[in-house]
Parts: C-alpha cells; sequence; structure tokens
DNA sequence: CGCTTTTTGTACCATTTCGCAAATAATCCT
DNA sequence: AGGATTATTTGCGAAATGGTACAAAAAGCG
C-alpha cells in the first residue's frame, strides 16, 4: 500500500492547551489529555502486543476516535515508538530516584527489582512483565526502528547499572576485581527473566526469590 | 465469528507416508514433508512474531497453500503451539545431550550458552533470539495456551539446569552452601536476556562475554 | 475401468485492518 | 456576525486476514 503524505500531522500534539497556564487557542479544544491517551495506548499495547492490537483497540483504550489517534499521535507505528520512549523515560526517572539518599548497592538492588515487579505485575494481579521485553523483543527483527530503540535501552540499562555498581566497588562494597559491566549484564539478565516469567504467570513471591538470589550472588551474601 | 467444526483435521497428518517403511496410502501424495514444513512455519513465526505472520506468509514459508495448511496442522494457534512444542522438544534433546560425557559444571554451561548463541543468531548473522522468549512472550498475556506453555518451558529449563547444578555442588564443584534452585533460575535469567539481546542486533562477542560473566559467576573464577 | 480415498488448487467469503476525506462542531479573532 | 482555526465525527476505501467449499488431481483397490 502507497503511503500518503502525512498533512500537518506533526503539529497536533506541538501546543498546550492548559487552561490555567496560558489563553486558549482558537478551534475546538481537545477531548483528551495527550499523556493520559498515550498511557492507555500503551497498557493495551502491552497486554496484546504490537501486532495484535488494533486501531479499534487503541480507540477504544484511548476513547479518541481514529482520525483523532493519527492526527495526535501519527500512524500506528509511531504511536507504538512514542509509547516506548515513554515508558523508558519513565523508567529512567524511577530508577534514578532510587539513588537520592546513596543508598549502598544491596539496598539499592532491592529496591530497583522490588519496583519493576511492582510495575510487571498490577495491583490486580495482572501479568504483563516488561513493556519493552513485552512487546519490542518481537517487533525487533522485522522493524528496525524498533530493534534501534530495543538495542539502546539494553544498553542504557548496562551503562546505569555499570555506573553504580563501580561505584559500590570503590566504595569497597565489591571486591576490588569485581567486574561492573559484567555485574550489571548479569543484573539486566534478571530484570528481563523476571518480565519475562511475570508475563508467564509466574507468582510474585518466586520472582521475588528469584530477585533475591541476584542480589547475593553480586552483593555476596548477607551476613 | 464462530467456530465450525473441524472437518477430519485431527486425521490429516496422523498416518506416516515414508515410501520405504510402509506401503503408499491411498490418495494422491502428499507434496510437503510434515517436519519440514512445521520447521519452515517456525522460521516465519520467529521473524515477525505470531500476529505478525499471516496465512500467506505462512503459505509462501511452507510452500503449501492455506487448506494444505489448515488439513495438516489446524488452524493458525494449533500450527504455532505444534512450533512451541516442536522447538522445546529439539532444546530438551540438544541440552541432555551436552552431558552425555559427565563433564564439569563449568565446560557444560559453557557448551550450555555456546549452543544457545547458536541457536539464535543463524549461520547468516541474522539475529532472532530464542523462539519462546522473542515470539511467546508476547502472546502469554492474551493467550491462556501460550502462557501455559511458557511457564512450563521456563519451569522445565529452570528444573534442569538445578539438577546438573544440584550434582555439582554434590560433587563438590560448588560450595555446599550453593543454592541449586537460584543459581539455575539465574542461568535461565542470562539465557533470556540473551534472546532479548540478541533479538536487539547486539553482536555476538558481545553475547559471549555475559555468557562467560555468568559461568565465572557461578562456578567461581578459573584458575 | 470405475470407484474410493486423499491431497492440491482455485476461488471465494465475511470480517477486520489501517488510513483518510469531508462535513460538522467548537472555539478565538476582528 | 462572519471568518479563520482547530478538533471531532461519520463514513468510506482498498487491502489484508483467517478460514472454507468444491472441483480437480493423483493415488490405491477390486
Amino acid at each position: 500500500m502507497v503511503q500518503k503524505a502525512a498533512k500537518g500531522r506533526d503539529k497536533a500534539p506541538a501546543a498546550r492547551d492548559e487552561p490555567a497556564a496560558e489563553p486558549r487557542r482558537r478551534g475546538r479544544p481537545r477531548a483528551y489529555d495527550p499523556e493520559t491517551a498515550l498511557a492507555a495506548a500503551a497498557e493495551i499495547f502491552w497486554k496484546k502486543g504490537y501486532d495484535g492490537t488494533s486501531l479499534d483497540d487503541l480507540a477504544a483504550a484511548t476513547g479518541m476516535n481514529r482520525p483523532s489517534l493519527y492526527a495526535a499521535f501519527g500512524d500506528k507505528q509511531t504511536l507504538y515508538l512514542k509509547t516506548l520512549a515513554r515508558y523508558r523515560e519513565e523508567a529512567r526517572i524511577a530508577s534514578t530516584g532510587l539513588l537520592t539518599d546513596d543508598p549502598p548497592l544491596r539496598v539499592f538492588l532491592k529496591r530497583f527489582y522490588k519496583g519493576a515487579l511492582n510495575l510487571y505485575i498490577t495491583r490486580d494481579g495482572d501479568a504483563r512483565g516488561c513493556y519493552t521485553v513485552g512487546t519490542a523483543a518481537t517487533q525487533a527483527v522485522a522493524d528496525p526502528k524498533v530493534r534501534a530503540f530495543l538495542a539502546e535501552s539494553i544498553r542504557g540499562t548496562d551503562a546505569f547499572l555499570a555506573g553504580i555498581i563501580a561505584k559500590a566497588r570503590d566504595k569497597g562494597e565489591l571486591p576490588r576485581a569485581a567486574d561492573p559491566q559484567g555485574l550489571a549484564q548479569l543484573a539486566c539478565g534478571t530484570l528481563h527473566t523476571l518480565a519475562v516469567r511475570a508475563r508467564a504467570g509466574v507468582p510474585r513471591k518466586e520472582l521475588e526469590a528469584l530477585a533475591a538470589v541476584t542480589v547475593e550472588t553480586i552483593c555476596g551474601s548477607e551476613r
């Protein structure tokens, strides 16, 4: 199918329409909040995957008709990439937030995995796992944009964890011979397996036990 | 859409038509080999995921027309589940095959990850990762059959690895305090992250280094 | 050879899918 | 009030999708 030129779509979500901060723009007011809609779109993608989610699904989840979705976010792939970017940014904020009181590595890792499990298993007990692993891994082989996103996301997690592990080693929390990059990848591996297991319906208690093993393996036995 | 009763489909692939072993059955001969077709179907599912793979894709990959696919394997979901079961059986055979000469744990783990990487990255350099993680993880949330398969598959891998690790501990290759189940899950976590990373296009050398860290972390430094 | 059985091939179906055009609605500006 | 601007709604189109009916092909059997 021939791709038709986009008509003015890139402008749609650019301007703000917060009633308190700015005078009202001309034209009909929006019936949706972009961030809320993006979160709702991510939820349905999260459950059904990219290919398994139709525009009708997205319309129902967001409460927006399809032309509005297109006007606000662009085509299906573009919307999906936006949800991925949003997820990653939120994860980045949450992760760095765990470091504000400069905790020991063990404490950080416990928080890190607890936060991940809170995300991977909803309050209702629904198992969705990691959004990136659960959806982008499948798309990555056939879609170069998703693949690039996935690779960069993993690299970012590796680097983030390696930085923290290197600092812990320099503080004497780990042996001097410890390899921050290697251990970071091991820790990231646990994150990925938690994601896959959560999606498989593995109970939270088992996932917590797995996270604990990783913390002990990296930081040494607690005594 | 109302599901219509299947007409004789369950019988289609039941009988063998090996020319050497049995007399020829009545009727037109099959133009395909079931195992070859199943492997070809898995290849395309592996690349595009379940929902991203159409019946036309499957027909092109297998060289069979759609009615023939239905007659031979049942509907799309049933075919997919059959490819999952096949993948798992082949992995089981390959894994147990690594144990025939009763290797030390370190040697076994090196072989195990090497074998996985050989599977996750094709000879052409195409990155496909693990079939189960790469495709079933996405489907699992919305499809209970896939979820059950995924959970059981993970449990099987955990148990297999735990058995080997327990034996190594009993042989004195690991400290007496080592936790076979925990370490097995850690090792499985590395398998999962290798799968995701392969699918993201991470070069093989990096994946090999990650596998090596896991081996050293579980078995201790090599000296 | 005609009949039966099994498989393939062609054509088709009902529905879904992604994306868009145009009319209408709801606002601001002059 | 009319015009301009922006968003929503309704309806639609072209193509794709999973699945099936049936005729034809290719075999074995008596």
